[in-house]
DNA sequence: ATGAAAGCGCTAACAA
DNA sequence: TTGTTAGCGCTTTCAT
């Protein structure tokens, strides 16, 4: 099929038997017109589908309506959430979204800035996989940007990060309210930045409620195989528990694995919390596990938000922490 | 900080000292000029990090270098690495992706399309979460449309979909070739496409080998439990059987689990495989599965190669399959 | 209340 | 070989 030249504000005006510059303004509500101009132009736009060409609109504005989205290792599990919250809010302010993949290579997000900076956007988020700190982006020549899950260094930067802290003491109270007291810590890797501040904040947390971890957090990989290893290795140091706190939903449910194979009951006799509230993790587990929840998307709402302000003029540099949410399943309370 | 004017080509023209339209030549390798002018030139540009408005670019050459990718169930599982392949081969021919969710519903998805024909865009991929067909798109206005992963139902569209019959004549062929005979098929819910269209493609396969189902493929949910509790249902019924080809690698996991749970060693006394090869589900079952994998990366990369066709004017209506692979691991070989 | 015309940044046809 | 000019589609002064 040819593709056929779609109408121009020329092809409206000419049907309406008026200028192109009073259908413009009809179109624009723009300077004054008789009522019923605009009426004809209207109906003249409509009968031939009119849509404005953005580029000639582009050309003149000095802005796209378009933003450009980073994703700095490979978009993962993780970022997909946040992508779907962002161009939810942006979507919906007739922002467009051009998504970057750039694959954890630096040469790579280099060259799909430089894409995005000669694309003219008027924004640019910046997501990756897991949270923790980055290098701000080279110069964005005053292009706003907001730093998503993860923090820029710069604290002049726009960041939205997860409250993990928050989200590991919901975790603490939950199990202190359902009446645990010997609690352990089984985790990621020790320099692994989530692993260790959401350890940090439980430990602090159980503190402030007179309680004290059966053992220093076990620190390991993020599996479900390191979960049920930790297990005996609680089991081997004979060390009584009844209720672990896991830093992912993978090694929870490892460690529910292990401990069904050894005759305990959760949560009956040792209550479970995960983290991150991957479903087909947490789901899967048997029993389904108790998690906490990070709301990437709601996350991605608010970078979004944050970037629609900043490109209107109202930048909101520094970290905003985003809540999480605990999601109680059977791991914690009996079905 | 005040975003600075980028700079123009007339700027770059007054550096260099020529006329605007001796600049736009020498950077576009247009007519003939001198050598050192060129060079002038390009130097001048190099000098002011000159790159072309796109919208003015647009504008005169009716095309905008970008194209939209619609994702009409949620961006999920499947839908990430198609994204990435295809942004992957467009990224590299200077084209961009604007991404866009319709979440499952018609209005949101009627809207995408009208925003991005609205925006011009170049072309259009169209991917969903489950392979099958769809109905095509609404008008396009001539606007070239590939389907990727799940196909057009109407022949004129060009549609790109994973070869699943041949992915299933890979597993069984593999369970075949270490040995197997007494093969039983565990999958998901008869109506679901996939289901039905891989399960169909094994028996005939296995047939073509003389070899016989144990039982009639078994129907339930796409997940672990069901996997479990057809493991049971096999038992109860006792049917003695030596490979399972599961529908998904979450089934296969639950067999794995089931199996291990009472008594039986997989692979010595059962041979397993799996589809999809979904690292989370096919790395952490006990053993690792064998899986089919898909290729969706390379799939996104071929649906974006046709488009790039298309766009050229060639375009290759059909159906196009993508060929699966075949992933071994230890739930067929020992270790 | 409406129309004419200039200009956004760039390319391409035409002149010189 | 280089410069001049028109025009892509639209918005926006400035005349009328």
């Amino acid at each position: 099929m040819q593709r056929p030249r779609t109408a121009t504000i020329r092809d409206v005006a000419a049907l309406a038997g008026v200028s192109v510059g009073t259908a413009s303004k009809a179109l624009n509500g723009r300077g004054s017109l008789r009522a019923d101009t605009i009426a004809r132009v209207r109906q003249a736009a409509d009968q031939l589908d009119f849509q404005p060409n953005p580029a000639a609109r582009s050309l003149h504005a000095g802005r796209t309506y378009t933003v450009g989205m980073i994703t700095t290792d490979t978009i993962g599990r993780f970022s997909i959430p946040l992508l779907i919250g962002a161009e939810d809010t942006l979507g919906a302010g007739e922002m467009s979204v051009l998504l970057c993949d750039a694959r954890d290579d630096p040469i790579r997000e280099q060259h799909h800035l430089r894409t995005l900076l000669g694309r003219r956007v008027d924004g640019i988020i910046v997501t990756g996989r897991r949270a923790g700190t980055r290098r701000p982006l080279a110069s964005t020549a005053g292009v706003p940007v907001v730093y998503a899950f993860l923090a820029s260094t710069s604290p002049d930067d726009c960041s939205v990060i997860s409250d993990e802290p928050g989200g590991a003491r919901l975790a603490a109270d939950h199990l202190l309210t359902v009446g645990r007291r010997r609690i352990a810590v089984i985790t990621g890797p020790e320099h692994h930045h989530s692993a260790r501040v959401r350890a940090v904040a439980t430990i602090a947390h159980l503190a402030a409620a007179g309680v004290e971890l059966v053992t220093p957090p076990l620190h390991g990989e993020w599996s479900e195989a390191w979960g049920r290893q930790a297990v005996g290795l609680l089991s081997a140091q004979q060390i009584s528990f009844d209720a672990v706190i896991c830093g992912s939903d993978q090694i929870a449910r490892g460690v529910a694995d292990a401990l069904r194979e050894t005759g305990r009951h959760v949560p009956q006799d040792v209550a479970l919390t995960g983290f991150d509230n991957w479903d087909v993790i947490a789901l899967a587990s048997r029993p389904p596990l108790t998690s906490i929840d990070m709301d990437l998307e709601g996350l991605g709402r608010a970078a979004a938000s944050l970037l629609l302000k900043a490109i209107e003029g109202n930048p909101a540099p520094g970290t905003h922490p985003h809540p999480a949410k605990l999601v109680i399943r059977d791991s914690t309370v009996p079905a």
